[in-house]
DNA sequence: CGCCCTGTTGGGGA
DNA sequence: ATCCCCAACAGGGC
């Protein structure tokens, strides 16, 4: 479920309630979760740890331990956290028992999410900077920065704004929702966006990222529902998930096509088809 | 009931 | 650099 905005929102009504905690009794009941070798954290390594901090850099949950361990957590697509649920649901993977008597329980129905532990800051950063480009909300995510990343780089914009490596934290809805705010089609070569169109990208990918954070205190298990009349996420999605409607900004009827196989969501009205490169060889 | 497709992610191999 | 497939599971369409 989480992209940036998501895992943000996450961290902020989960840091209030684990800094300072320690956790009593670790519980792992997925041995998936903690795949590399060696797998780490184990309960053991958990078990007394004090949780300094909860922080997030792209779509990594970054707890700081005692010690100065890290547990690097990603969600993945169904990875949850829950805190006190009444019931234990049925796919919890990892429960977290603190010394207050709260619980922390890990939820990931397709078990795509991993868990992480490092011994020291270096390792921790040496681990995200492999995997993490340039964070999207500040002042680092530059039209300047976006320039360079896409210069000569013949794949869709679209796969460009999914590179972690490039841009942390944009996932395949928000990189919808930039665009057509951007007005670009996903298709577009990276390499061959205009100035005032790299303009735009950078803006509409901090807009759309900041408009997701601002939406908070609705439900972020119900964030998909885009239409009917949940109400709060209407226009938070103006294209995602709306196929066979009509665009919000021209009337236009949204169409569903897929790019670098993830389904993805354009009005090709507001964002026109790139017209087709014409090879060198012919 | 079964089969097929889709999906909020990222890593690895071609 | 780029593209495709895969991990594991649920839910929907037919």
């Amino acid at each position: 479920m989480p992209e940036l905005p998501e895992v943000e929102t996450i961290r902020r009504q989960l840091a209030p309630a684990l800094d300072g905690r320690t956790i009593v009794d670790a519980a792992i009941l997925d041995h998936r979760w903690t795949r590399p070798d060696p797998p780490e954290p184990t309960e053991e390594q958990l078990r007394g740890a004090r949780i300094v901090s909860v922080g997030r850099v792209g779509k990594y949950l970054v707890w700081e331990l005692s010690d100065d361990r890290h547990l690097l957590m990603h969600l993945r697509m169904t990875g949850t956290l829950l805190f006190d649920p009444d019931t234990e649901p049925i796919h919890t993977r990892v429960r977290f028992d603190l010394d207050d008597g709260h619980r922390l329980v890990y939820v990931d129905p397709r078990r795509f999410g991993t868990g992480h532990l490092v011994y020291g800051a270096p390792a921790r950063d040496a681990y995200l900077a492999a995997r993490l480009g340039v964070e999207p909300l500040t002042p680092e995510f530059t039209t300047h920065y976006l320039r360079r990343a896409a210069h000569g780089r013949t794949a869709p914009v679209k796969a460009f704004l999914l590179d972690q490596r490039r841009i942390a934290g944009v996932g395949n809805i928000y990189a919808d929702e930039a665009l057509f705010r951007a007005g670009i089609h996903p298709l577009r070569p990276a390499g061959r966006l205009t100035g005032p169109q790299l303009d735009r990208l950078r803006d509409a990918v901090e807009d759309a990222l900041q408009a997701g954070i601002d939406a908070k205190g609705a439900s972020i298990d119900d964030f998909r529902h885009v239409d009917g009349a949940r109400g709060s996420f209407q226009d938070l999605f103006l294209i995602h998930l709306r196929a066979g409607e009509p665009c919000v900004n021209c009337g236009a009827t949204v169409r569903k096509i897929v790019v670098g196989g993830r389904g993805t969501y354009v009005c090709e009205r507001c964002q026109p088809r790139p017209r087709p490169r014409q090879s060198l060889r012919g």
